[in-house]
Order: C-alpha cells, then sequence, then structure tokens
DNA sequence: GCGATCTAGGTCAGGATCTGTCCTCAACTC
DNA sequence: GAGTTGAGGACAGATCCTGACCTAGATCGC
C-alpha cells in the first residue's frame, strides 16, 4: 500500500495543527527514521509546499506560506466551520464572493462525511436570521443547484412566480448568478423550450432528477449579463428617494454599492436612492444609518415609519 | 521524486472539482496508463476516500462522501472565499461555532499564499458592518492571538482598560473565549505577575514577540468557566426590561440565546430581558423584534426610543 | 439480444524508488 | 565549547510501481 502517500499527508496535517515539530518527535509520531523524515521534508518542498527548518535545541519544522495552496487537512470541528462560514458567507451579499463561497461549498459538501452534514444542518436551522431581512435563500437549495450545474444535471423543482402562480419546472441548469442580496438560477426550461431565470428565494423542494444534458450555449455572452438584462424589467416593489441630513462623504463609506446611491445635494444634506420588495428592510435600512432624514417616496415607507415611530413612541411612554 | 504521491493529490483534487471523471480521461490528463489509474483508485480506496465507480458508457469514477475528511484542495478564490467565510462565522456570535472557525481560520492563514492574504485583508475591509453593531473586533487580531495561544508564543498588545486607562501589555495566551458577542483572551499577564482576562476589542496592535513560555495551568476547569467567573462581577452597562405584547411562544425561536431571555407573561404578553452597553444597539434589538413592547427600563433607552421615534416622525412628515 | 464501451483486477518483468544504517557537516543554544 | 538538531551523501536490500496483456463483469443504445 501506498506507505508513503499516506506518510506524507499525515506529514501535511501534523504541519498545519501545529506550527513546530522537531523531527524526532515526528519520526516517533509515524514511525520512521529521522533520515526518512529529512526526505519527507525533501519531498515536499519538492511539490511545493515551503517547509522552514531550524537547527539547534528547539529547532525543528515549520511549514511557512507558499505561493500556491497545499491541501487543507482538516479536522470534523473544522470542517463544520467552514461549511457554516461559507453559508454564512453565500448569503452575506456584501462582499462579492458569494459565487465562490457556493462552488467551495459544493466541493466541501461532496466530500462532507454523513455525521458532519446532519451538524452542519442542525446548526444552520439555529442561524438566527433578522426577521426584517426579507425572503432568503435557504443555502442547501443553493449548494443543490450549484451542483447541478457543475455536474450537467437536470433539476426539477416547485416556482411560484411574481404574480404567485405555482407550477413544476424541470430545467437544464446552466448558472446561479448572486446580485445584490438575490440568487438567480439562468436555466433552459424543459417545459417552456426557452432560457429563463429564476429566483431561488422562489423556488422549492430543488432536487436533481439524475438525468445529463449536454451543455447549450446561452444566448448572451455570460450568464451574469443575461440575468441583468432580464431583470431590468422587473425592478423593485419600492423605490424610495430620501435626503440625508449629513454631507454625501461622511456617509458613503457606511453604505455598500448595492444599497442604493448616495448623492450630494449640498454640502450639509445628500440624497439617497435605494429599492426592495420588503418595506420594512427598506424602513430598517434607512434608519440604521443614524442620521436625520426626510423621505419623498415612496409612500408607503412614509406610512410605514408613521406606524413605526408610533409603536417605539408607545413602548417609551 | 515521490511522483505517485504528487499525482494521488492531483487525482484528489480532480475528483473534487468534478463529479465524474472517465478512467482514459484522467489517464490522459496525468500521462500514465489507464491501469495505473485503476491502481489509483485502489490506493485512495485504501486510504480511506470511497471513490465510486460506474461501469458501462459514460461511466467513471467518482469521490463520494466518506467517513473521514479527505485533504480539500482548494484553488485561489476557493481559499478566499472559506477565509472571508471563517472570518464572518468568527463573529457571527450565533451559531456557537465561533471558536472552531478561528482555530480553522489560522490553520488556513499559516499556509496562505501571501497575495491571497491580501485579497482576503482588501475584502475584510470592504466588509460592510452594521454602524449600530457596537464594538467588532478585528478576525486579524483573533487569528494573531490564537496563533500565539496555539505556539505558546509572549504577545504584545496595548491596552484600554474598563475605566479608559490605556497601558502596554505583555502576556503568556492561554485561550480565546468567545461570549455573546464579545471575545475574551484569557492570559497570564507578565507585568502584574497573575492571571487576567482582556476584551479582545479593547485591545490594540497584537503582536506575537516570538519568545516562548511554559504553560501554566489555570486556577479553574477551564479557559471558559474563568472568563465566566471573571465578568460575572462587570454587567452590561444597561440591563432592559421590556413587557412584548406577543405569546412567548411566538417569538422565542427568533431570539438567539445569548440575545437575552424570554418569560412569558400571559397568554398575549412576555417580559424580555436583555443587557448591552451600547443603547443603539438595544434599541435596534427590541424594535427589529416587529412587535409592540413597552419598556420599563432602563431610562436612557426609553429616552433613546423616544429620540429614534421623533426622528422618525419627522421623517416622514 | 447484441455489440460497444467502460471498469475490475490478475499476472509478469524490468526498472525505479524507498528505507535504515552509517557517516560527516553545519547551525544554533546554553 | 559542549550538546543538540537538521542536511545530506553513500550503500545495499527490500519494496513498489508501471505498462503490457489478458479475461471478466456491468451497463447502455440499437
Amino acid at each position: 500500500m501506498s506507505e508513503t502517500s499516506s506518510r506524507l499527508l499525515e506529514l501535511l496535517s501534523l504541519l498545519q495543527g501545529r506550527r513546530d515539530w522537531p523531527g524526532n518527535e515526528l519520526a516517533a509520531r509515524l514511525d520512521v527514521s529521522g533520515r526518512t523524515i529529512r526526505r519527507d521534508m525533501d519531498r515536499l518542498r519538492r511539490l511545493g509546499y515551503p517547509v522552514e527548518s531550524l537547527s539547534g535545541p528547539a529547532g525543528g519544522y515549520r511549514l511557512r506560506a507558499g505561493s500556491a495552496m497545499p491541501p487543507l487537512l482538516l479536522d470534523d470541528e473544522e470542517a463544520i466551520a467552514i461549511a457554516v462560514g461559507l453559508r454564512t458567507a453565500a448569503r452575506a451579499s456584501v462582499t462579492g464572493i458569494e459565487e465562490t463561497a457556493v462552488r467551495a461549498l459544493v466541493k466541501l459538501e461532496q466530500v462532507l462525511p454523513a455525521h458532519l452534514r446532519r451538524r452542519v444542518a442542525a446548526l444552520g436551522a439555529a442561524t438566527y436570521t433578522l426577521p426584517v431581512a426579507g425572503p432568503t435563500v435557504d443555502p442547501q437549495h443553493l449548494t443543490v443547484i450549484a451542483a447541478a450545474c457543475r455536474d450537467s444535471e437536470c433539476l426539477r423543482f416547485g416556482y411560484r412566480s411574481r404574480d404567485g402562480t405555482d407550477s413544476r419546472r424541470e430545467v437544464e441548469p446552466h448558472s446561479l448568478v448572486n446580485h445584490g442580496r438575490r440568487w438567480y438560477l439562468v436555466a433552459w426550461d424543459r417545459g417552456r423550450d426557452d432560457w429563463r431565470t429564476f429566483r431561488v428565494d422562489r423556488l422549492a423542494t430543488p432536487a436533481s432528477t439524475g438525468a445529463r444534458f449536454v451543455a447549450r450555449s446561452l444566448p448572451e455572452k455570460d450568464a451574469a449579463a443575461y440575468v441583468k438584462r432580464s431583470i431590468a424589467g422587473a425592478p423593485n416593489r419600492f423605490e424610495a428617494r430620501v435626503t440625508l441630513h449629513v454631507a454625501a462623504e461622511e456617509i458613503t463609506s457606511r453604505v455598500p454599492a448595492h444599497w442604493g446611491t448616495i448623492e450630494p445635494l449640498d454640502a450639509h444634506t445628500c440624497e439617497y436612492r435605494t429599492g426592495d420588495d420588503d418595506l420594512r428592510w427598506l424602513a430598517l435600512r434607512v434608519a440604521m444609518l443614524g442620521v436625520d432624514f426626510d423621505v419623498h417616496e415612496p409612500p408607503e415607507l412614509v406610512e410605514h415609519l408613521r406606524t413605526l415611530a408610533s409603536r417605539l413612541r408607545r413602548a417609551a411612554r
């Protein structure tokens, strides 16, 4: 059996778990001679992993950061932490790495042992989501969809369209696109015989059918462009226009790009434009800025803020 | 040179990146014969990685989830996503995996190539933090401290104590403990010759001195217990007592454990108790529940809500 | 049902690799 | 300066790895 291969992996694992390892300790642990350990270090170095070494008492080996990622050897707890972390990153929608996070999550979930998968699911259920945060996407759905995209497998799911009608769909998934706080699936709809985009928060019980398909080419340069074009005609339910009583430069850094735009009006005020489907979320977003403001549009937001204000006033009696 | 070892690693990497791989494609890619690929699969199986295989046309090899974590082979983008995800997980303080997330992050950062480290730092800076979220912990500090704990290296940092006085400290770090939204460092203070706990959000520019120390034993069964005991005497600045106009069972699931306690009063109301150092955060936490409520204590919160209410009312004119 | 296509795995021979032992150097700490 | 630790050359014997060749079994499409 490949004795050396597994020893090299174990060596990498040990070197990742602690920083300094004296050679004889490694030798004892792996049950080989010190000479073999030295040769193994040589091998690791030739494979591109930068192993540092220090002579003398308190010397030993240490794995430095190199120019390429070595294979990560994780224990159970760490694997869970990474899975949970990626799930949060996937729905963070502020850092611009959401799609990569999903890709990494697919890779991890493919090999995640069943007992760990259960623990991740349990933790995911316990995750607290802001009650006002609007419709959220189940990371489980994201990984199912992303895996189907990667493996060119057909997908079946229930879908509730914008006007509220439900339908069952069978599609050939092309890609997952993140835009703002939303996720979109771009796919060839087998029932409609055409390309469609689906909002992931509107679909239910996605499952791979197991059937493979040959990838079609999108009628657009990439999926992100396609999504952009297809949602251009479907704006948010509410578009807010608000005057903030603060200098534009003071507030700009506190508003992430896709949460709206800031335009200076004069030295002390600026205009904030932002949109959303959910009034509560819209109200909170403005109120959280922590500055005085006036709402111009929409009337529903004015009404909602009035309700909120009276609730707070009542509470503070 | 260990030809087979590196081929096995590459094989694992390929199997993690795509689900199905026909044998001859792998053979062509790795420039070995098909027989060797079959032998490699055998090797991987013997090393504990469950490789599935399908016969017939459209057959091939596939890496299933097994009972142990295989080494994760990440590309640059994925490594970044994981680092960012772990940073968010480390300060999520709702899932109970914060400490493990930091441990995994230390492992990852130890081997993260410099150019990736820069990109992670840039993304971290772009991360949007709620303006009302109170003092936040720099994930960079957490990893520096956690690495020092792991490697038994002395740590130097500036510290601002509760009453606002600044000092320089040199300590022998013992462990990092997460509690609620806070992080605490338990360490032997070399200047004071005694055990201390430090709030991580209050310390500045932590850096390892490089000096090693021999671990002392804590005068308590574990670090978490020690932190619990030492913060027992230092409560939050504001302790809120609020009556919510909603049944206890309806709201309980929406309040994570360390965000306070819910006690039913009658069928339609319950009492919510929670504490914080920051009024704005306290106010938001209550307001976000989305139900009617009455504030009994503290008077500062009443005052703060009154201000907030009038700001919203003014905005909604 | 049949043929094509794929994996599974036995066998064999030649060559490459790996290991422990022994040895000499160099670097570092106390 | 003494003791400890890593670096690495040389060597012999054991082990392993590979490609070639072959047969068997599974699966799919026609």
